[in-house]
DNA sequence: GGACTCTTCTACGATACGTAGAAAATCAAT
DNA sequence: ATTGATTTTCTACGTATCGTAGAAGAGTCC
C-alpha cells in the first residue's frame, strides 16, 4: 500500500472531510485556503489544476480515490474513510511483525486513559 | 520516521534477531543465507560488503542502528527491539488521525480472538 | 464550428533506495 | 616504518516515487 506524499496526503485529508464527491477545481481552491503545513512556512498553495489532477490520478491508481467519469467535470471521492484507512495502515504495520502480542503490549502502554477506557468497552463483549 | 526499503528491512530483521552487535561482514553472510523474500524469486543475495555498509550507515542516520566505532571491525546493533519499533510506527500512524477513537474501534475489530484476550488483560488494571 | 473547459500525456527536478567501485583509513606483520 | 590486507568512507549510477505543471487532446456550449 505504501505511504503518501505530502500533497497526496493533503488531498486525501480534504476528500475525507468532504463526504460528497467534488471536482478537481474545488479541490484546488480548498488547497489554496489551507494553512501552511508547517507554521511559518510560506506555503500558500497556488497549485495548477493539472497538478491536482495528476495527484488524483495517482491516488486513484493506488485505490484510495474513486471518480465519477459520467458527469463532465469529474467528481472525486475517497474510497474509504480516514479512520478505515488509518486502521488499515496500522494493521499493515502490525501484520509484518512475528511478535504481534509484544507489539500490542507496547502499543497499549501508550494510549491515553480515555482511549484505554474506550478500548476496554470495545473489547468487552469479546 | 518514514518507511524502510526492502534491503534496509532485511538488515533490520537480522539485527533484531541478533541481540549481540555484529559486523557488516557477518551481516552480509547472513543475508546470503536468507531465503528469497518472494517464493520463486531468484533472490540469492550476493551483496558486496560496501552495499551492506551503505545501508547500515543510512540506518544509523535514521536512528535505527547504532555502532561501536571503538573496535575495528565495527559492530552494529539495532537501537530498539522490533516490537518497540513496530509499536512506534503504529503510534505514528495513529497520531496523525484526528479521529483516534474511530480508528481504534476499527483496529480492534480486526485482531484475532487470542489477541483480543491479551489486550483485555493488558487493559485490565486500567 | 469556434471558444472555452476539462482531462490526459509527457516531462523535469528532487529525494529515497539498491547497488557497488574507487579511494582513503586503519591494522597486522615484518 | 613499509607493505599488504582489511575495513570504512566517498562518490556515483539506475530506478521509483512524488511535486509540479505545460502541451496536447477531448468534451461542452453557444
Amino acid at each position: 500500500m505504501a505511504t503518501l506524499g505530502e500533497l497526496e496526503r493533503a488531498v486525501m485529508d480534504l476528500l475525507w472531510e468532504h463526504p460528497e464527491a467534488i471536482t478537481a477545481n474545488t479541490l484546488r481552491d480548498l488547497l489554496s485556503q489551507r494553512p501552511p503545513a508547517v507554521a511559518g512556512g510560506t506555503d500558500s498553495r497556488e497549485l495548477a489544476v493539472t497538478t491536482v489532477l495528476t495527484v488524483l490520478s495517482r491516488l486513484e491508481k493506488k485505490g484510495l480515490v474513486e471518480r465519477e467519469r459520467s458527469i463532465r467535470p469529474h467528481r472525486y471521492r475517497s474510497v474509504t474513510s480516514r479512520a478505515e484507512h488509518t486502521a488499515e495502515l496500522m494493521l499493515e504495520v502490525l501484520g509484518s511483525a512475528p511478535d504481534r502480542e509484544a507489539v500490542l503490549a507496547r502499543f497499549i502502554g501508550t494510549v491515553s486513559d480515555g482511549e484505554a477506557t474506550t478500548l476496554r468497552k470495545l473489547l468487552g463483549q469479546g
